[in-house]
DNA sequence: GAGCACTGC
């Protein structure tokens, strides 16, 4: 099992590390307590990007928008903002902004900058998350926050008024709203020339970043600020031949580097859980030959199905004279960071969502990695210490690699932000400076939809409820179907259902045994109408009982996810009571409850046929209902059901059903249909 | 009878 890799040394492509990206926002350690103010400043003049300082606040008095690029742990998160405070950006009032895609970035951050400010953690350092702001309106001068809130308080304010600078960070991910805000962003700055954009990106795309920005008329709109990093050299070897199985492989590698290589923890990339397990137990198995002078081997998985407790314990030390293999997923590259990493073991691929607008089914594909998400992977070795990064593909496979995965938005339903940008007075969305613009076929089947549903009329502009359901943080369907509660009187169990369903995974069935107790606890929640009116029993049953941890583990259902729901719920009701609507209780009247379901997703519609799949009422396409289904082993007895969402997989699975009666569909779908776009239900009527 | 990268409002 002789490793056989070509190491072309320090000078191969893959060296070039400087394009290491990582923010070190995404670092939770904040400074001991205690500490004194003294220390911090030393520590803070260490920081690469200190030397930088004179030239960052030069540049952003000269020009309107900076692009910084700066590697992990340079410091230009913690640090930029403060240079801008210290040099007065923040006077008269003035808010300096610092836009993260993670909310754990955010809120770390500001709690490590509140420190070396010397500010109680929401007073003159701040952050806002959803459903979380530690921040005061009056006191708070630099607010860290997630981009999507950003996103969100343009609806509010469209010029960002009490900004004067703006610092979007982590530009290199492209996120949705990441991209939105850099289209609006370079809007405002036309209206309002005096707010200073900063646009931070930890890989060298800055010169398209550059040609975005810069404006022909005025030469001094955009500028390129460099910082230096502090990476530690990291090697990278590459296979001689591709390998036909991955995982094994990696098991494989791992194994050898156990064997051969001086003590430091091993990293090792794969795209999904099935292939983390599948590769831990190899090595597990392998474990009985381990030579007795070796070191012991502390196995370990990382991925976000994991509960929290499960994902802590990569953190935890070995003990001495054992190291760790954590098999991860790509949540490694970016979310989390886990120090000591001297190996990094890279499969290079990648799980990533697809959209498919002629369709609308999104779906998983498994895809060879960027050049850039390599770059990410092999410096997760070179965090503390110079390391190894062991390619499982060949040098000319990463030569012919793309430079960058696709931003997200040409990967996704843009239903949602069409709404808000047509909220946001960006009517002609072809005229949108888009940093990457979406496939002109996804943008025309959100218009599509979002006129379907009455969102916006005939005119393209939106209509009265367009404009409110904009505000509103969920999908444009169970918004609808939110605003339909009034007519059916069942307001109160809508918006659980509306929460319930935002949330995922809300039941936990472990594999084996337990998980065969788990799955009769869950059928305890079972309600004959469906899977919306079994989440909704779920959640009622989980409020009346007290809403304890304790409790979840005993019935089968996940406490985070079902406090998240609590969360969603109670942010919804706020938005309803702002409209007006009415929380009444459908009192147990489950038909009610089933025909405003079918408001929001008259446009799911599937019938029943014999072999037990279902046939899409648009479309007519073949589906098959998700096992996790009530409604799986059993046929509706009207023969119809509607659907929360449908995705494809090796089949096209629907999930989440609930039983109907045919003509409601006709009721509350055909008048809109009507209205819009002519797309009849006809022929499966007849 | 199946299987899920990761965020975010």
């Amino acid at each position: 099992m002789a490793l056989r890799f070509w190491k072309p040394g320090t000078a191969g492509p893959g060296s070039s590390l400087d394009r290491a990206t990582e923010s070190e926002g995404n670092i939770v350690s904040a400074s001991p307590a205690g500490i004194s103010q003294l220390s911090v400043q030393s520590q803070r003049e260490r920081l690469p990007i200190a030397k930088h300082r004179q030239k960052l606040l030069y540049s952003v008095e000269k020009y309107g928008v900076i692009i910084v690029v700066g590697q992990t742990g340079c410091g230009k998160t913690t640090q930029l903002p403060q240079y801008l405070l210290e040099a007065g950006w923040a006077a008269d009032g003035n808010v300096i902004a610092c836009t993260q895609p993670r909310r754990v970035a955010a809120t770390s951050v500001a709690t490590r900058v509140a420190n070396e400010v010397g500010s109680l953690l929401g007073d003159e350092v701040g952050y806002t998350i959803r459903f979380e702001d530690v921040s005061s309106k009056e006191r708070t001068r630099i607010l860290y926050l997630t981009d999507g809130m950003l996103f969100r308080e343009t609806l509010i304010d469209p010029l960002l008024s009490r900004y004067s600078a703006i610092m979007i960070d982590e530009v290199h991910e492209r996120s949705v709203y990441t991209d939105l805000l850099l289209g609006l962003l370079k809007k405002i700055r036309r209206k309002r020339p005096s707010l200073r954009l900063i646009v931070s990106s930890a890989t060298l795309d800055a010169n398209s970043l550059l040609n975005f920005f810069q404006s022909p008329d005025n030469p001094d709109e955009a500028t390129i600020v460099s910082l230096e990093g502090r990476m530690y050299p990291v090697e990278v070897a590459y296979l001689n031949e591709p390998t036909s199985d991955y995982v094994r492989k990696a098991a494989e590698v791992a194994w050898n580097i156990n064997l051969q290589q001086p003590s430091g923890d091993i990293l090792v990339f794969l795209t999904g859980r099935e292939e983390i397990e599948r590769c831990l137990e190899e090595l597990s198995e392998m474990l009985a030959t381990l030579p007795k002078h070796a070191p012991r081997l502390l196995l370990l998985a990382l991925h976000a199905g994991l509960s929290t407790n499960e994902q802590l314990r990569v953190f935890e030390t070995p003990e001495k004279g054992s190291r760790r293999v954590i098999v991860s997923t790509n949540i490694a590259e970016a979310s989390v960071t886990i120090d000591g990493i001297k190996y990094v073991v890279d499969c290079g691929f990648v799980k990533i969502r697809t959209y498919n607008p002629t369709t609308t089914l999104s779906s998983l594909a498994t895809v060879p990695t960027s050049i850039a998400s390599s770059t990410q992977r092999a410096g997760r070795a070179g965090r503390t210490s110079s390391g190894v990064c062991y390619r499982l593909y060949t040098m000319s496979a990463f030569e012919s690699l793309p430079p960058a995965t696709p931003p997200e938005i040409t990967r996704v339903d843009m239903t949602t932000p069409i709404l808000q940008l047509k909220s946001l007075g960006v009517d002609d969305l072809m005229k949108f400076e888009w940093v990457t613009a979406p496939p002109a076929e996804t943008v025309l089947r959100a218009l599509e939809g979002l006129i379907a549903s009455g969102m916006i009329g005939e005119d393209g502009r939106l209509t009265p409820i367009g404009e409110q359901v904009s505000e509103c943080p969920v999908e444009v369907g169970v918004a609808r179907m939110l605003f339909r509660s009034k007519e059916f009187k069942c307001g109160q169990e809508i918006l659980t259902i509306a929460a319930m369903t935002t949330v995922q995974d809300v039941f936990v069935i472990p594999d084996g045994a337990q998980g065969a107790i788990a799955e009769l606890e869950r059928r305890k929640f079972t309600a004959e109408e469906g899977d919306h009116l079994t989440l909704l029993n779920a959640y009622n049953a989980f409020t009346k009982y007290g809403g304890t941890k304790s409790w979840c583990s005993g019935h089968a259902l996940s406490f985070r996810t079902m406090s998240r729901a609590v969360s969603i719920r109670a942010q919804l009701k706020k938005y309803m009571q702002r409209f007006n609507l009415p929380l009444e209780s459908c009192q147990g009247d489950a038909k009610r409850l089933r025909e405003c379901l079918v408001s929001g997703y008259w446009r799911n519609g599937a019938r029943w046929m014999a072999d037990g799949t279902y046939k899409s009422v648009r479309g007519n396409k073949i589906l098959h209902v998700h096992p996790t289904s009530v409604l799986f082993t059993r046929k509706p007895r009207s023969g119809w059901v509607i659907f929360h969402e449908m995705e494809e997989t090796k089949k096209t699975q629907i999930r989440i059903l609930t039983e109907i009666e045919p003509d409601w569909l006709l009721d509350h779908g055909h008048v809109y249909e009507s209205k819009g776009k002519q797309e009849s239900m006809g022929p499966q009527f007849g």
